[in-house]
DNA sequence: CTGAAAGCGCTTACAG
DNA sequence: CTGAAAGCGCTTACAG
């Protein structure tokens, strides 16, 4: 890289020392205003441009956050990614972003190097399979606040804002029941992931609390594959008593769902209700679409987990504050 | 931030200098190997992790390179993430993400703190509305490299990586002219950005070479929005000889003048071919969409953009080399 | 094979 | 109001 100017450059032009020169820059009271316009007008001149580097080395404060997510073609991660940045960007702070791929080994790697590159705070969105967080724990260890959104982590102890499933997953399936209907199936994630289990317990309290029995059978558990959801649909529609209605965790398992009724049961499409979690811009599009769906606010997870973390950061909570944090951002069901 | 362990400490705990302990953990040939040994061990033992930041201002490389995207919701651009992010990952290097959200000030703002930061090297999407690139500019007067992809800057000296539009744009409207279409209209994005001129000329070079002679009348150009193309495709088919095929400038064009015709002619949407850009993987859920579609591979725009950066990084080729570079990444017209 | 020393560009307590 | 000095944690030419 070729040499900026430094502040030694201006002061020695100036006739200065180091110290004034850095005190004017930055706009200390100290120095007098005449000194101040000197010092600016070089600055300008020769274009100078601070070294953060050196400045971040010096303050140990790196003014960066580390961003893992599992992947930018989600387009709910990316809400979140701007959330995160609006409220970055106010503080003048940076975002070192990196992508797990819902790779564990590659999750791990990616925190080392945030560690290494001294992060003051950590926004994760864990990889599906993550169940072992102790990379994360020794963020903590050296001082480093964690925060976790969307995915629930599986350890004790953590600081975690998302989204409001079980409210969600609730309003969906009432909304399915207010309709009329009493079939009404679930197709949802893999109960490895705790999200998928908070929404099958929203869909659960709200069959109960609109006195539909519940049925084993109208349960599926998918992994989000189009075959797999194929599958679902299959062993759903084969039932003795197939649903009316279908709750789905989320718009890829809709959209799957109905591309097999399409092909297998085209008579029976306009017969069965689905509502799911996503409410897809591109739904206006459809043909076929849910009749309701659950709009996440990620964006304000984002701003959420942000404004939290550079409290931390500001150490007005303290980080071996051990109680955790627990953020639910309220959902909306759309009616299309 | 919470202390870690230094060098020094671990220097001062194994009663050896410092500079052994450097030596020892980035594996240095004069070391001797069990004093490596005990190094890594007691390194190890107390999670020691390198002070990259230091590192990267002891050695005035930040190991970091700046990537700056008008925005993360359009999938083209994460997809040229991703290629950068893949090449940068193999060179160890990280990425500081910013998006300029289409505004240029903003745009310029992350630039001074993308040199600020003393990034090694820049990749950059200008926003639509860029003009005046002399931050840009800067960045080379302080030695780090830029180059620009998808969009083409309107500068005179620069690297620039992207697709073949005028390739695509020709195979699009070729196909429509050999499915034996002569009244093939073209709705193009604004003027000021040089992709639109670009795909309007393989438009014109393809209207040439099927011997099909222009018509102003077909030509229209939109900034985008809903309401543009609606207005676009009403003047079209108003026409006393209406379209019978378009070819959009991308997918959000064509999925708008579907939307306008299902309301407004709804008996002519099945006598209207549409061409356009951008493939969108959603399609195999729509009901009506274009009868082929030029896929460009971002993904491969960004890798060879990285590559190209680090070439440039390393110094290879030297940033004084005013040739400019200009990769074009052949497209393929997929038919639906 | 090991170590003493300089220095990367800044900030900041301290002295004057 | 200004400056001399120390130091952030590393790397690396140089000496031994």
């Amino acid at each position: 890289m070729k040499k900026g100017v430094t502040l030694k450059d201006l002061a020695l032009k100036l006739n200065m020392s180091v110290s004034t020169v850095s005190k004017s820059l930055n706009n200390d009271q100290a120095i007098s205003a005449v000194t101040k316009e000197r010092v600016k007008e070089l600055a300008d001149r020769w274009n100078y441009v601070a070294n953060e580097s050196a400045r971040h080395f010096k303050l140990s404060r790196s003014f960066t956050i580390g961003l893992i997510i599992p992947g930018l073609q989600d387009h709910f991660f990316v809400e979140a990614v701007n959330g995160i940045e609006d409220i970055a960007g106010a503080e003048n702070y940076n975002i070192i972003l990196a992508q797990s791929h819902e790779n564990t080994s590659k999750e791990e790697g990616i925190v080392q190097m945030m560690i290494r590159n001294r992060v003051d705070g950590l926004i994760v969105v864990l990889t599906k399979y993550t169940t072992d967080t102790r990379v994360f724990e020794q963020c903590n260890a050296v001082g480093i606040p964690v925060i976790y959104i969307v995915r629930e982590p599986p350890n004790e102890c953590y600081h975690y804002v998302s989204v409001n499933n079980l409210e969600g997953a609730f309003k969906a399936t009432c909304y399915l029941a207010n309709k009329g209907h009493k079939r009404i199936a679930c197709i949802t994630g893999p109960k490895t992931m705790p999200i998928s289990v908070t929404r099958l317990e929203g869909y659960m309290q709200a069959l109960r609390k609109s006195g539909i029995p519940p049925d084993a059978a109208l349960i599926k558990e998918v992994n989000f594959t189009e075959r797999e959801t194929h599958h679902a649909m299959q062993s759903l529609m084969k039932l003795k008593q197939p649903p009316t209605a279908v709750f789905c965790f989320k718009n890829d398992i809709t959209l799957d769902a109905i591309v097999f009724l399409k092909k297998k049961y085209p008579d029976r499409l306009h017969t069965i209700d689905f509502t799911d979690f996503g409410n897809l811009p591109l739904f206006k599009y459809l043909d076929h679409k849910p009749v309701a769906s659950v709009k996440e606010d990620f964006f304000e997870v984002g701003k959420r987990a942000a404004g939290l973390l550079f409290e931390m950061i500001r150490g007005k909570k303290a980080d071996h504050d051990k109680r955790k944090i627990n953020v639910k951002i309220p959902c909306k069901l759309i009616i299309n």
